[in-house]
DNA sequence: GTGAAAGCGCTAACAG
DNA sequence: CTGTTAGCGCTTTCAC
């Protein structure tokens, strides 16, 4: 079914047609009744793929996702998506599957680079009006978007000197929450951090150690012991501090799955949270709903960082800021049960 | 950037240039050399509107998810790109964000058919060769594609009469996993149920039924309790179970939130799995590999669902199949340490 | 081997 | 108010 075949039943020219749909003219109300019938009982959808081709305006933003399958990516393409849909824009997905290729070809980044560039060769030869790009983690990504001269924002990562970023605050975001411990009358710390090159750990562990500078609190360094990320790094880490003589009595873990790991660590050194260790955990994963007692973790803004990040395209696309942004959003502390609390802080 | 220009940097016309790009016609080696290079310098993309329009042909694929942030949904779309990047095709999602829209108007299931057709006019719009539905829940959606004369694929769902689909096994799944314990010689059990019009909880439950009735185990009906699918409930439905003086010493849980439930409220009675009871649930979350004992769970093949739902959808598209197929993909027994194995399930 | 030209379905001057 | 028509970028017959 095409505007030609609406025009013909219609009796009218596909002019008057393409009027009616997009009410670019004005059209006899008569001449409007008849066509709108004939297009309603015909089911009539109007071809977009020419409409695009003649307009040289798609309203499709290409959406280039390191790996669906990371819990973040699904939150933020959900926030993509509400606002692409508030402003009459579509999302054509490109999930480049980074998580299962790495592992079997782990340092060819090289392939990783054809992959994206055949993404952008259909993103960009589907006319997409700009692009958004979500990584898998929150690091630097350079130079992956070539030949572009559309928009590009980066969404989960950055790129210095191309397109705008969005992302969370790691460094202010433990500053925060590690005031609120000090607040809470908390003066001895050990800290399980992530991995070695990992800029976010190393930003959350800096956010803790300032706040602890101000107030003239200093973290003995093997009271600092890396968890890799995982349940395990953090048990093992947390018996490592807490087995010392002298341990501390708060430990903040760089993440959900270490902190837990300092539960079961708690656990099996007959330590009972929070009344003989308090802890503190990042992510706010599911799961720390599900066991007692609740972790006092952070929630990363994750549906609003997809939705800024859209905001800031289609602002871009519609010409009402050209200016590269660089946005970091604050998280949000959600307090568990984890962490002692000033009026029963007292030594026992 | 367009062919035409590409033609006349090389000094050749548009239609040899289409021929070296598609490999369509025999040309020259010289002239093939000068125009790849032309191609190459100037980071060329065909317009692959234009082309799909031409060929009316898009190798694009529509993806109608009902909520991409449902944890299923990223699975069984990584499925569906993993098949589609082999074969060359794309596809364009459409999130219905049914999850955050329910919450503020539940009963208005005609606003959400409004947004169905939104997706359709869109995708059907943009010429796709064929749509997949992924439903946030495993039920019967009806009537919800109109005026489609495309292939229809539903995942994670299905619809009578229109349309292939493609789910995973509740009820042959439960019949297995309960023989596996039959096999270990349990043979009182208690069922935590899911909620109540659940198409899913239902098949569950008969699966369990129908191992039990081979070997001649009543379950007594005091014994199954719903749980409502959360954690909560299935606490609260485990101690109903567990304070009666005979209870069962197998609790069988739809899922795993409602087993975590059984596992605290076993805590609580001071009871210790899988000593004095075993449990096992249905989904494999993430969470059940952190808590010990591991539960004994369900993994539902949901990335092979999407790469199967594609695969039908392609076959379709390219003729090779015409008939709607309803698959029904097997799940996984994921053993854990929840249930007391035969060499120790003596009476103590 | 290569080119000229028609046409995919639509929009947007322009004419009437 | 409505119709005619050029042309978006590409593929593909058909000639040469």
């Amino acid at each position: 079914m095409t505007l030609k075949e609406i025009a013909a039943m219609a009796g009218v020219s596909v002019a008057t047609v393409s009027y009616v749909l997009n009410g670019s003219a004005k059209v006899g109300e008569e001449t409007k009744k008849k066509v709108e019938k004939i297009i309603k009982e015909t089911g009539y959808r109007s071809n977009i793929l020419a409409k695009s081709l003649r307009q040289n305006k798609s309203f499709l933003v290409g959406v280039i996702v390191e790996d669906i399958t990371v819990w973040h990516t699904a939150q933020i393409i959900d926030g993509i998506n509400e606002i692409a849909e508030e402003q009459g824009y579509n999302t054509i997905l490109s999930n480049l599957r980074l998580l299962s290729k790495i592992e079997s070809r782990f340092d060819h980044i090289s392939d990783f680079q054809k992959d994206i560039d055949k993404s952008l060769d259909v993103l960009i030869g589907m006319q997409v009006d700009g692009i958004i790009y979500v990584g898998m983690h929150d690091r630097k990504v350079e130079h992956v978007l070539h030949h572009i001269n559309k928009p590009v924002v980066y969404c989960y990562c950055y790129s210095d000197g191309e397109g705008s970023s969005v992302r969370y605050s790691n460094e202010k975001t433990m500053y925060q929450l590690t005031h609120m411990l000090i607040d809470n009358g908390h003066k001895e710390f050990g800290i399980i951090d992530g991995l070695a090159n990992s800029e976010p750990a190393c930003l959350r562990v800096n956010g803790v150690k300032s706040a602890l500078n101000e107030v003239g609190i200093e973290v003995n360094e093997t009271n600092i012991v890396r968890g890799n990320w995982t349940y395990e790094g953090g048990k093992r880490a947390a018996i490592e501090i807490l087995s010392k003589e002298n341990y501390p009595t708060t430990i903040i873990a760089m993440n959900d799955d270490m902190a837990l790991g300092v539960y079961d660590a708690a656990k099996e050194l007959g330590l009972k949270i929070p009344r003989d260790i308090s802890v503190t955990g990042f992510d706010n994963a599911n799961i720390v709903h599900h066991i007692a007692p609740r972790i006092t973790t952070i929630e990363r803004p994750l549906q609003l960082m997809g939705y800024r990040s859209m905001e800031l395209l289609l602002d871009n696309i519609n010409g009402k800021n050209y200016e590269d942004a660089n946005i970091t959003l604050p998280c949000m502390i959600i307090e568990g049960e984890s962490i002692k609390k000033e009026d029963t802080n007292g030594k026992e």
